[in-house]
DNA sequence: CGGGATGTGCCGGTTGACGATATATGTAGA
DNA sequence: TCTACATATATCGTCAACCGGCACATCCCG
């Protein structure tokens, strides 16, 4: 799963929202970084109802324009939990690496460069 | 920038390895979820040189073997830092959504539905 | 009447991940 | 000895996903 995809779940995490308001949610989320675009939106949305992660919550008319909103499923929250975690548990480990080789001196790292590689995550 | 190629990230951010312990690393920092092929790896390798973001630390040959190491620039840490931090905070938001909608109560939860998206994540 | 916001949808290009495959050496077991 | 496996690097073609651009339609404001 990559980041457009995780930023639609997220958006769509704790409210049904149509098209056009998860783009203006994924920028509020990402803090303005990420535009989504309607190709990336709409082939996600597509992608995501065929793997059974969203679903179709309200197709209505309002205005004279329809608009159809998307929900999370059980499946889609499963996922959206499982996929956050992993991410935040991956994040996490960098950070401590990148702060870890920060502490050490120049020269001579050797014995502690390389500190047992498995069950460093849980 | 994918979670593969994160990963890679990850494993070089404390100490230079070779292709080969690449992979067993990542496989080390992802519970053994991970296993990347050498398709992945050399291609991403590749790809990341050319980024500037990793560089060749050493070619040494050991027990005829040749044996390529790679290492992190100060860029590859700059933006493995700025998208490890952007990541978690996605994951974050995802998690603090999900738990959200899971305290409220069925039936009328109107008003605390929606609140304000802007300025969430920091 | 024109422009911008709202709203959905498709098409083609590019990028990146992946499986398969090739090559080569050292080590362990049958 | 011969075979299989771990170590080690590298290329190829395919496929999924993201993305920019475009098209279409309605409403509001000037």
């Amino acid at each position: 799963m990559q980041e457009p995809t995780l930023l639609l779940l997220t958006a769509l995490a704790d409210a049904p929202r149509h098209g056009y308001a998860l783009i203006q949610e994924i920028a509020a989320i990402s803090d303005g970084r990420v535009k989504m675009r309607t190709g990336t939106l709409y082939g996600a949305l597509d992608r995501l109802l065929g793997q059974g992660l969203i679903e179709v919550a309200a197709e209505e008319v309002v205005d004279g324009r329809a608009r159809r909103s998307y929900a999370l499923t059980d499946a889609g929250r499963g996922a959206l939990a499982a996929e956050a975690g992993r991410l935040r548990a991956v994040a996490t480990e960098a950070e401590r690496r990148l702060t870890k080789i920060r502490s050490m001196l120049p020269g001579k790292a050797g014995s502690q460069g390389r500190p047992a590689a498995g069950g460093g995550l849980s």
